[in-house]
This record gives structure tokens, sequence and C-alpha cells, in this order.
DNA sequence: CTGAAAGCGCTAACAC
DNA sequence: GTGTTAGCGCTTTCAG
């Protein structure tokens, strides 16, 4: 009933516990016939490591925790995906948490992870608590943040204002002169903040008017209701998600785009493709992001001290239908 | 630089190891004096359970592996979200493996949760590998698998059968006669085969005609291309993310939704509501399922035992804009 | 090349 | 109430 250990295939196979380790761990060369006796008696008696052992006399996991806003966003999605991917390649295995971007549940969870000795953090989208990253200093567990910047841990993001700003300047190629910024509950706070400046900024560098921003309830939409955007004719949304419900909140007021008003995204949800709304987005490289990310974060594992890392990756417009002439 | 351990903290209040011990756990009562002594101890000293030892030497875990086929699919995301959630509120932390359907990922990431020991295991949608259900008994690790079903395991899903024929009916209704069913690459194998087989008994019992069925490129689509559906008016897709590829394959034959066809979904992604295409789907109960699956799981791992328990959940019919009359 | 011995940090009887 | 004593299953020197 119990599961067999390594003294179990040390006795069936007449060597020691040591050898075992040995041929488990294709450590100092074994003789070949001990090898295989002893290989024979790990398949015949069913044995599978313990991990939990193993990490213990090691004083070191491979597993690490992840941090992530809100899973039921196919960019975060994708993002842990292709992280945890690249992670498993790596001989490393992830923990994952949804923080619904909670303060609560994001100390909630580190305790956990503390506890289980993570090697290494990666927050997807992280509070923005500044109180995170003093923990994480005291405890000295390695993190990155991986689609976000963080003068405070080692990150990997991309470069939101040019992001931003590609997109006002498509909008005002078009001829758009008064822009409207709109954001959600669906967009992480932080990030937020950093767009929203950002579009400031690029509206004064474009020449555009800034009308008064707007706050959309998704879920509201998504029950039908039909919120009125500001009097803008450009649009720029905080993400894919906000922009998605906006096009729909606009359509409901009868301005249909792109004729009567213009959308970008941002983030590059690869579903934005479809959806009968082809979104205009600012694409985010997420593929490179997550590998980037998870580089960053395993160089620290391996120990690596010095200054931190925050790389910026570009970002791509993609221009669809929600964008068309305006003001002719 | 190395993480204080329970003798430190025992060391530094006076007591001995065990007595640190009970009053982390909060286990036989001790005497408030000392409490609060230890209690010090371990404030000042920055000590945190090594939860590594402590499995060792309980011989369980409070972690939970997930096996999930694709992430990117917010109806996955969702799923792992609400049960990632629930399983924190019980004190488990959640692995999750991607596994992109494929069997080999499958099984490569099984050895890892296996030697970290998961006290138990949750399928969100499997191989359907044979081979899974019984290695996972001699394995004796318990599992349920969620959102499908699999009389080897303990599980909970919609009831597909009945799903598919209020989409059928639905279409009937409408007064569509010739239905065709569509999948893609982006449909688990066996869920598409439950599907497309409920497809075929819901068309007879509906009085409609069978067109041939189409797999759908859902990546073409998505780069532009418009490969030509069935001579249908209603479809049916195995899915959400199929049939708004679906919506959009067919608008680029000049096959407008719901005037020139009717097309409905299968899962209820939130996203589909906006989308400019409102999606009519059949919606499952995520929360629910969800909420059984790790039920159903935590009761095995508490120990329980009997034949395996196979919930069925109702799926619901979710009329929105791409399904309209037909054939009139 | 193989074995013996000493822990990793903690829990769980069982004495005191 | 609190301390002592065994381990949990494995890795890792260090001898042989």
């Amino acid at each position: 009933m119990t599961r067999p250990t390594i003294v179990d295939v040390a006795a069936r196979s007449g060597v020691s516990k040591s050898t075992v380790s040995n041929v488990i761990r294709g450590a100092p060369p074994v003789s070949p016939g001990v090898r295989t006796r002893v290989q024979a008696a790990i398949a015949e008696l069913g044995y599978r490591p313990n991990g939990i052992a193993r990490q213990l006399v090691q004083r070191r996991t491979s597993t690490l925790g992840l941090f992530v806003g809100d899973l039921g966003n196919p960019f975060y999605g994708e993002l842990v995906k292709l992280f945890e991917r690249h992670a498993h390649t790596n001989g490393f295995t992830t923990m994952v948490s949804n923080t619904d971007g909670s303060r609560e549940r994001e100390t909630a969870s580190i305790d956990g992870f503390l506890e289980r000795r993570v090697a290494g953090l990666a927050l997807l989208q992280s509070s923005g608590d500044p109180g995170l990253a003093e923990l994480l200093r005291t405890e000295s567990v390695p993190a990155v943040v991986v689609s976000s910047h963080d003068p405070s841990f080692d990150s990997v993001g991309v470069d939101e204002e040019k992001g931003v700003s590609l997109a006002v300047q498509h909008l005002a190629e078009l001829g758009h002169r008064r822009l409207a910024y709109v954001t959600s509950g669906y967009v992480e706070d932080r990030t937020n903040r950093v767009r929203h400046a950002s579009f400031a900024i690029a509206c004064v560098e474009h020449g555009c008017e800034q009308m008064e921003p707007m706050h959309l309830d998704v879920d509201a939409v998504l029950a039908g209701a039909a919120p009125a955007p500001p009097g803008a004719t450009g649009f720029v949304a905080a993400n894919d998600l906000t922009a998605i419900a906006l096009v729909e909140a606009l359509g409901r007021q009868g301005r249909s785009t792109p004729n009567e008003a213009s959308v970008v995204g941002f983030d590059g949800i690869a579903l934005t493709a479809l959806a009968g709304v082809g979104l205009t987005t600012v694409a985010q490289p997420l593929e490179e992001m997550a590998r980037t990310g998870l580089e960053l974060l395993l160089d620290r594992v391996a120990g690596e001290d010095g200054p931190c890392r925050n790389i910026v990756l570009e970002p791509r417009l993609v221009v669809r239908t929600t964008t068309g002439r305006g003001e002719r």
C-alpha cells in the first residue's frame, strides 16, 4: 500500500541506497551490470523518486510561482501558457495564483508559495504594491515582472508609451482630431495609469484634442447596456477587452465602427482578429515576452546577481477594421 | 544567509523544537506565555515554516495538478481561474500544465506531478488516453475530469447531447432544414466526437438534413483566408472559438449572419456576448463545474472511495444575434 | 566503483 | 504543558 522507496529498490537489487541514487541521477559512473539490475528493480517495483525528499535535502525546488491578474483574459491565458511551456522545457513546474488584482489574494498566495519554497516568482501583472518588492527582497526570492515594468524587479514588457503613441499617430493620420481614452475594470491599475499618461503625451505630440476619458463598465455592456462614450471620433482603449466592449457600446449608440468612430485596442489578443470586428490594436510580442521573462528569472534562480534588468520590447500596430478616416 | 529553521526559533525562545512546532500548528494547547515568546522569536527571525519538510514528514501535500488543453481559450482560462480560486480557499495550491492536447506533453508533466506527490489531479480536458486512467490507478492518485466525461474517472461536465440538441432544435424552430456541423483544431478530439455524434442524433430527431461536416482552419481565417463552409443555412460549431471563426469565414464568402446563415456555438465564453457578433451559443455552467469538480476531487483526496461519480450539468441555450429565420 | 553515515527541517508519538 | 526521540526519503561527502 505504501509507495516503494529507494531502500526497497536497493534491497531488491542487492546494492546500497547511494548506488541506487547514483543510477537514478546518472551521477558517478555506475558499472553497467549494477545499473541494469537497479533499473530492473525500479521497473518491477514501480518505483518513482520522491521529489519532496529530494527538494528537502537539496534545499531547493524546481517550482516557479506565477501571479496573474485574470486568467479569463486571453492575453494572460496565452502568456501563462507560453511561460509554462518554457518553464517546463527547462525542468520547472509552475504554480499559479489568479489574483484578480487583489492585494489580499496576492499576499495570501505568496505565503503559500514561500512556504513551498518556490525557486522564483513571476508576476504577470502585479498589484504594484511597493511592500511586495520589499517582502520578496527580505525573503530573497528571485522575481520577475512580465508584461509590465517595475524598477524594483527584473522586468520585461513593451514600450507602453511607444505603443500608445503608435495608436494615436494612426488615428491622427486618419484625420481624427478629437480623441478619448477609455479604460475599464478589466485593466490593471498601474497599466492603466501608464497608458493613460502616454495617451496624454501622444495627443500633444500629434496635435490632437483630448476629450474626457471614460471608464467603461464592460459587464454592463455584456449584460446589454449601452453606455455613452465621449464625443470623440477616435478612441484609444486601455486594452483589447475594453476595446471590444467599446466598439459594442458605440454600436448600440448608433455610432458604427469605423464610419462614425475609430477604435484602437492594446494587447493583440488573437481573438480580436476574428469576431466580426477586426480590431485595430497595438500588439505585444507575447512569445518573446514569455521567453525573456523566464530567462531573466532563471538567471536569478541560478544565482546571478547584479542590478535589475528592465527589458523593453517593441509593440506593433496591427491595423484592421475598427479604424477609418475621420472628420473629413 | 541561510533561512532560520524551527530550531533557531526554539533556541531564541528557550523552548524545544516541538513546542515551537506546536504553536505553529496551534496544536496541543501551549501556555500563553510560551506562545507569545515563540511568536516573538518567529517575528524577529522572520521565520517561515518549510512546507517541503512538513510535506515530507506528513507524507502528503496540499498541491493539486491541473491539466488544461489550451489556456489561450478563454473558456479554459476562466475554468482554471475558478478552479484555482476554490482550491486556494480550501488550502490547496495548484500546479498547471498546458498540454495542447498532446499526449506526450501530458505524460511528461504527469511525471513531474507525481514526483512532486500532488494530492490529486484535475483534467480539464484530457487526451482521453485509456493508458492515463490505468496509470493514475496504479499510482493511486485521485483524479477528476472537468468539463468532459469519462467513466473511468470522477467527472463533471454538461449534458453534451442535450446541449447540441438545444442548438439543433433552435435552428429547426427558426426554419432551418439543412444543417452542418463545423469543428476545428481548437476543439479537443473527444469533445468533438461526442458533439458531432450528438449532432447527428439531433438532426434526425428534429427532422433536419445533415450536410457535410467541415473542419475549419481557424488560424487560416485569422490570417485572412476565407474557406468555404458547406451549403447549409444552419451551423452548429463544436465550440465558441470555432463558431466565431466560422461567422467570419461565412462573412468573407458574402454569407452574412443571421440573414444568409445562422451559427450556434458551444461553451458560453463571456467575450462572445461582445465582439460585434453576439454569438448564439450553448453555455456551460462554468462556476458550478469548477466548484463541483473540486469537491469531487477533494473528497477522494480525503480518502473517500466508492464507484466513480459522473455528474452531469444542464447546458443553457443563449440566443443572441447569429441566428435568425431560415429557408422562409 | 560502491557502501556507510550524516543530515535536510519538520511532525508525531511518547515520556517527563 | 513541554522535551526527547525517531524518523519521512533522499543526497552527499567520505572511506573502502
